[in-house]
DNA sequence: AGGCAGGTTCTTA
DNA sequence: TAAGAACCTGCC
């Protein structure tokens, strides 16, 4: 399907702003480069084929069912984007820089587990684990005739869809065996994978039911998880709970606090989208430039 | 070769 | 309460 969406959405800085693992940008010699996005137990491929104008290869039904839930269509990011302070020598050409951010409504289950994985790694050792894990434990992906059809016609190589994992469920990463859990690089935080995935599974961390909490509560009751602390309850709040004002701070935005706000950054201004500016100053302190 | 990467837990004072 | 060591693994 073709979708005409005039808010912010660029795939490149989603790609790669750091919340989600499981995009991959498919190079395209002839046209726009194709992103592959894995959610849950779907898959979509898009392109922007010119500004504002976007190739699904999902039906319409499908975008209105999940995939505009999944960008989060609802919310206006170039509204909050201009409430960047213009004097703010460093947020605003961040926020200038990242134009385009959007904040994704990710799986809960599936964010908490990434963000264990987080821990000590850098992005293309955290993606390489999740892919592992989700071969090893995923259940098989298999595109419809419909999205063959549109992948064919645009000449996406087989190997971008011939086979393909969800991410695994509760069940799924609590009965996996240990020795295959460190084959899939989770080193030391196999046994917090472990823990998480068997709590799921009974009942006693119910990640639903934790929806209905404030932010203060909610990061309260994940840092209660064995393996996560401030940061990994912080990132699965703002990227499985949508929580956009929450502010997650590792160790590039340590940096940039410490260079660049030595009076204190002022959350109060940007309530209740601290978490979106915390984006801008991610991506921006870890561009090339 | 030794340090470091989107941290957290465990130990010690 | 706070600081420091230890922790898997892969990459420079």
């Amino acid at each position: 399907m073709i979708l005409r969406f005039d808010d912010d959405l660029d795939l490149n800085v989603i790609a790669e702003s750091g919340q989600c693992f499981r995009w991959e940008k498919i190079k395209n010699k002839s046209g726009p480069d194709i992103f592959r996005i894995i959610a849950g137990n779907r898959v979509l491929f898009i392109c922007e084929l010119s500004r504002g104008e976007y190739d699904l290869s999902c039906s319409e039904n499908d975008f209105r069912s999940f995939w505009s839930g999944y960008f989060d269509c609802e919310t206006v990011y170039r509204e909050i984007r201009k409430t960047v302070d213009p004097s703010d020598p460093f947020l605003s050409p961040a926020a200038e820089y990242g134009k385009g951010m959007r904040i994704l409504r990710q799986e809960p289950f599936e964010c908490l587990i990434s963000f264990i994985i987080s821990q000590r790694k850098n992005i293309p050792a955290i993606r390489a684990c999740i892919e592992k894990l989700s071969s090893a434990a995923g259940e098989r992906l298999d595109p419809s005739e419909d999205e063959r059809k549109w992948l064919m016609e645009r000449r996406v190589e087989k190997r971008f869809f011939e086979e393909l994992y969800a991410f695994p469920t509760p069940q799924a990463l609590a009965t996996l065996g240990s020795d295959i859990l460190k084959s899939c690089s989770a080193g030391y935080r196999a046994p917090y994978i472990r823990k998480a995935a068997e709590d799921v599974l009974s009942g006693e961390l119910d990640l639903k039911g934790l929806e209905k909490k404030d932010d203060r509560e909610l990061i309260n009751e994940l840092m209660k998880i064995y393996g996560v602390g401030k940061k990994v309850a912080n990132c699965t709040a703002l990227f499985g709970f949508h929580r956009l004002d929450l502010f997650p701070i590792d160790v590039w935005i340590e940096r940039v606090l410490s260079s660049h706000y030595e009076k204190g950054f002022p959350f109060d201004s940007y309530r209740p989208y601290n978490g979106v500016m915390q984006q801008y100053m991610f991506f921006y302190a870890r561009s090339p430039v």
